[in-house]
DNA sequence: TGTTTTCCCATAGAGTACCATGTATTCCCA
DNA sequence: TGGGAATACATGGTACTCTATGGGAAAACA
């Protein structure tokens, strides 16, 4: 299982590619599919959640009901899924975010990507500040651009 | 399980780097992974924690979810693994220590490695002489450097 | 044919590996 | 038990590799 940890922040270029973090594409490489799956975060926070597409895998296992007419997850699924992208990784480890999870994400200039743990989650940098520190205006991003 | 003891006082070089105290090294290297996770410590002190990675897996094990829509862990899990810096160690025995981590501990020529049992933490050694000693103006590490 | 997407190359800078040195500790043997 | 050799450790410097990022050419699409 992946382990996502720290915090990178990223520039989008014109064409809106990003590098994602070398860290995590270490994590990434273990599995088969070349790439990452991105979707906007459940949490309702204004956010993208990454994860390794087995991860998806195993959640699609533990809807999965033997029972076809057991709709008890169908609604779920539906939310879920829908939503999911499987972005390829380029050859110099850049995705393309499509322009609806841009905006999501509120992401213009800049991505920082949120170690999670099994996942992770990309915001605009500014919006992630504000999240963390709700009151006081001024904050800074455990790292700035490298 | 590692065991860390003791207090080791380390130098930083210009580059931001430091020698993990060899008995430190010893436990590390029982687990697959060559290196330290490092972050800011949760007990609110001005220092960082170290551990071993196993540990975070372990962690990150422990708040995975089946359910995605299941979102009580999101927040523990992004402070927490947002702020952790996997350190790998150089053939030498040092790890480079981010500046954010070095800002956030006010360390500069020196570091203090502070066995707590499973785990340990690095001071700034003027910092940790002041918050062991609240009152009186002077203490001395248990050992200064070497 | 114009536009978008994918692939490839170039580059600057940060991060990593490697080598060298001095010192302190441990080991060994007389 | 004392002295010397050998080892382990902390620390400094240098060279190289990797990463992030920008730009352009080729390919796919409309």
């Amino acid at each position: 299982m992946a382990l996502f940890t720290y915090t990178f922040v990223n520039k989008v270029d014109r064409k809106g590619r990003v590098s994602v973090p070398a860290s995590f594409r270490n994590e990434l490489a273990r599995q088969s599919f070349n790439g990452v799956a991105v979707y906007p975060s459940i949490d309702g926070s204004k956010s993208l959640t990454g994860c390794e597409e087995d991860v998806l895998r195993q959640w699609s296992d533990n809807y999965r009901a033997d029972d076809p007419f057991d709709t008890d997850t169908t609604e779920k699924r539906r939310k879920l899924f829908s939503a999911v992208q499987r972005l390829p990784l380029d050859s110099d480890g850049r995705v393309l975010l499509p322009s609806e999870l841009l905006a999501h994400a509120g992401i213009t200039t800049h991505a920082a990507f949120v170690g999670m743990g099994h996942e992770f989650q990309i915001w605009d940098p500014a919006t992630y500040d504000a999240d963390k520190n709700p009151e006081d205006g001024q904050s800074a991003a455990p790292e700035g651009d490298r």
